[in-house]
Parts: structure tokens; sequence; C-alpha cells
DNA sequence: TGGAAGAAGTTGAGAGTTCAAGTAAGATGG
DNA sequence: CCATCTTACTTGAACTCTCAACTTCTTCCA
């Protein structure tokens, strides 16, 4: 027995959907339109950025940036290729790698960060108020809570 | 001069990003796993099967399917090959190509869906109040409107 | 009428993503 | 202490998507 989406959970539904593909498309249009990469790697470079001597284990990158081991280890390839991203290995533990982010890396992003933020105001913040902000920070926090499923 | 996000806006928007990645992501590897088609494809046959004779003029259905043309067409070139859709020159206007959902489409997509509401239940409608729902779709409204940008 | 402009759709190349499998190294436990 | 399990990460192949041409056809209008 299917319980179908009714007709309010189905406008809802596709609603989403295209709020959320058209807020992505954009996004990845805007960076790899005026910085030559996509999304996805925009995140990886901020988040190594965020983090104490820029530098991060694969696997918990991985974790921050919503991306999967094999996704990430494709694009730190590509990241290294470019000179922005360098990998060391952990002596600690043989099996880890720390990604580092380089100098290089950093400069691209604060090159590419400025029209980043303006797309992301443009497509999200611009179009909703303060109000729907907060509530659309709680709804996505119930999305995540519980990773189960 | 850049106008940075805010933490607020800041924790918002990571949020989003992440919920909206998640669930696409649980979408696609659901349907593609249970149904061998990834959530792009069952889009498209769903917009077929809604349309009067279960056929629509490709640029349209592109529209509908949140769809580039581009992607659109070697979508169908894929489905084609399946035997899940069929193509059909317009004659009266012939740079126009109609696209026909088969009745194999047809019961491949009847074979998916169940599957496929569940995964969203499941990612979505569960985790969210009806209150919440109807904040979403009101959020997801203003994030559509007004095509420009 | 005859061209220019625009619309519909396709195509190929390049790039990113996924999945499954594989390597290597650290933890576990009899 | 050594076999097994698990963790960290990589790799290659298959597939999808994007972008920029390109073809074909229609519309517009001078």
């Amino acid at each position: 027995m299917t319980r179908w989406l009714d007709e309010n959970e189905q406008r809802t539904w596709r609603a989403f959907l295209a709020a959320s593909q058209r807020i992505q498309e954009d996004l990845d249009r805007q960076l790899q339109r005026d910085s030559g990469m996509p999304h996805a790697y925009y995140a990886i470079l901020v988040r190594l950025s965020e983090a104490p001597g820029r530098r991060m284990r694969m696997s918990e990158l991985a974790t921050v940036a919503n991306s999967s081991q094999s996704r990430l280890s494709h694009a730190v390839a590509r990241l290294e290729e470019r000179g922005w991203v360098r990998r060391e290995p952990c002596p600690a533990d043989r099996r880890v790698s720390w990604a580092v982010l380089t100098d290089e890396g950093f400069a691209a992003l604060a090159a590419a960060a400025p029209g980043h933020v303006g797309a992301v105001r443009r497509s999200l913040f611009d179009r909703i108020s303060p109000g729907q902000a907060e509530q659309l920070a709680a709804i996505c926090a119930a999305i995540l809570r519980d990773p189960d499923s």
C-alpha cells in the first residue's frame, strides 16, 4: 500500500525540487563561468581554508564538504593538477592523507568568493524574508537531523 | 564592496545546501538502485505520463522537467534505447519533435513510483511538520518567482 | 521574395560523478 | 602473533551533464 503524495505535498515537492535545482545550477554556472571551477570544488576549498593550518584529512574533508570519498579523491586530484591543493602523507597513520590548501588555492578562492556570495544572495537571500530564512534554517535542520535512513 | 553572509545566513545557507544535496542524492540512489534510472529520467517519464496523449514537445518537456534542451536530448536518446520513449516528428512544424511515452515506459514508471514516493516521504515529509511543509512551499515559490537573474 | 534573425533540436567533446573493486595499513581477538 | 576485520583512500569504467557548435526550419520585415 503506497501512501501517495496529496495535492499539497505534490506541489510542495515539485517546488522544492525546482527551487533547489535552480539554485544549484545558478551557482554552478556562475562559478564555472567566472572562476573556472564547479561548486563542489569551491566547497572543498572553503572547508580547507577554514581548517587549522588549512589542512584536513581526506575523509573529514569529504564529510564537511558533503562529498563521497570517491568524489573527493577525484576532485582533489584535479585541484592538485591546478596547484590549488597538495596532498601530504600522515606519518602517524599511513592510511591517511592530508589535503593542504596552497597559497595559490587560497588566492583562487579569494578571487572567486565575492562573485559566489553575490550569486548566493541573488538566488536565495534576496528572494526571501528574514523570517523565511529562519524558517528555512529550521526546516533544513529537521531534514538533516538523525542521519539514518 | 562585497556584502558577505552574516553568521546566520552562513548557517542557513550551509544547512540548505547540505539538506538539498542530501535529498537529491537519496532519491537518485534509490531510483538507480531499485529501478535502474537516475532521478532526471524519472522526472521526464512523470511529466510525459501526465501530458495529454502521453506526449510532449521536447522543448516543453525540457521546461516542465527542469532540464536543459541538451540534457533532455541526451536523456531521451537513452530512454529511446530502452524502449521507454519514442520520438515522432511534428508535421505542422518540422523543427519540432514529440516525445511519446511508450507502454513499456509507463510500466517502468509505475513500477518505480512506489519506491520513489517512499523515498520522498522518508527524506522530506516525514521529517518536517505540516506547517513547515507549508512554509517550505512558500519559500520555494519565492525562490522561483520572477525568472530573471 | 529573399535574407536576417530566431527557434527547435542534436551532437561531440570534455568534465564530473557514481559504483564496485582494489590496495594498503591499522585494529581486534582468539 | 597472525588471521580477520575494518578503515582510509584510490582507481577505472560507465554514465550523465554541460557547453559550444551546428543543422534545419520558421518567422519577420524591408
